[in-house]
DNA sequence: TACTAACCACTTTGTGACACTTTATGACAG
DNA sequence: CTGTCATAAAGTGTCACAAAGTGGTTAGTA
């Protein structure tokens, strides 16, 4: 009802897969989703639940792809999309992910709820930005 | 759903194959097509279901064939396009095709997902486009 | 009791090697 | 010239192994 909120820390088992917070997927549940999609962006991953991926995605679709510019706005947001999929509770960052966000397997992650989706960061990369606020 | 997404880095064979990604290949099934047009633009190749290429088609004839500008247009699609199919789970990228993209037998490639299409890229060529991007 | 973390066995997907089939090329006998 | 044959080149299919992803059990923790 009220979306994502708030912030957990946790870390990654040794395939790279993570518990997701009972919260989140209560939030999930409502919108009877269990597809995401996760995609990278500025040094932290965001997952998308199914229907805010779409709306993301007609505006994609609306630019013109014989268009240069257009064809590198698609580019960037779709290369670094992946689906993804809660299963048994647990989320796997594909390693791809894992690597573009500078997560290890089995190393630790920040979840941040922000509404309508949730952000996945490195706990390191997180503690960096913390400081830069102040 | 989503049409093609992500990024996938992989190598061809001796015979100038590579082995196309299940996320790939299951958004080919759900389209019922293993029939792809290839064709080449502006350094990379892109990769079209036939339904997409279709779409593609009627937007060059609606141009003027009587304008040479637009049989320029034409020519510098239509001539580089060849037809191509999935065999045994594997793509073969045309002598033709891979000289024009610059990719070499056993050579890296990388995919990268369009939405609706999808795009090969020698490796070395997507390095350096990424790094213009910044 | 409900959640988490760690472990392990299993399944799916990707990789590389190799052998086979088909198509193209060129030489030469009729 | 024309047909055929040997050879080379291009294209196709399969398999075994490695890597990635999945699910379930157990024991610890709050």
């Amino acid at each position: 009802m009220n979306g994502f909120l708030g912030t957990y820390q946790t870390s990654l088992d040794d395939k790279g897969r993570f518990n997701v917070p009972v919260k989140f997927r209560s939030v999930l549940e409502k919108e009877c989703t269990s597809q995401l999609v996760m995609t990278y962006m500025n040094g932290y991953l965001i997952v998308f639940p199914q229907k805010e991926w779409a709306r993301n995605k007609e505006r994609l679709q609306d630019l013109d792809t014989t268009n240069n510019d257009d064809r590198k706005k698609i580019r960037k947001i779709v290369s670094r999309a992946v689906e993804v999929e809660i299963k048994s509770g647990k989320l796997l960052i594909p390693a791809n992910q894992r690597d573009t966000a500078e997560i290890d397997v089995q190393g630790e992650i920040v979840l941040v709820g922000m509404l309508e989706s949730f952000e996945i960061w490195s706990k390191q990369r997180w503690l960096e930005a913390e400081q830069d606020e102040d």
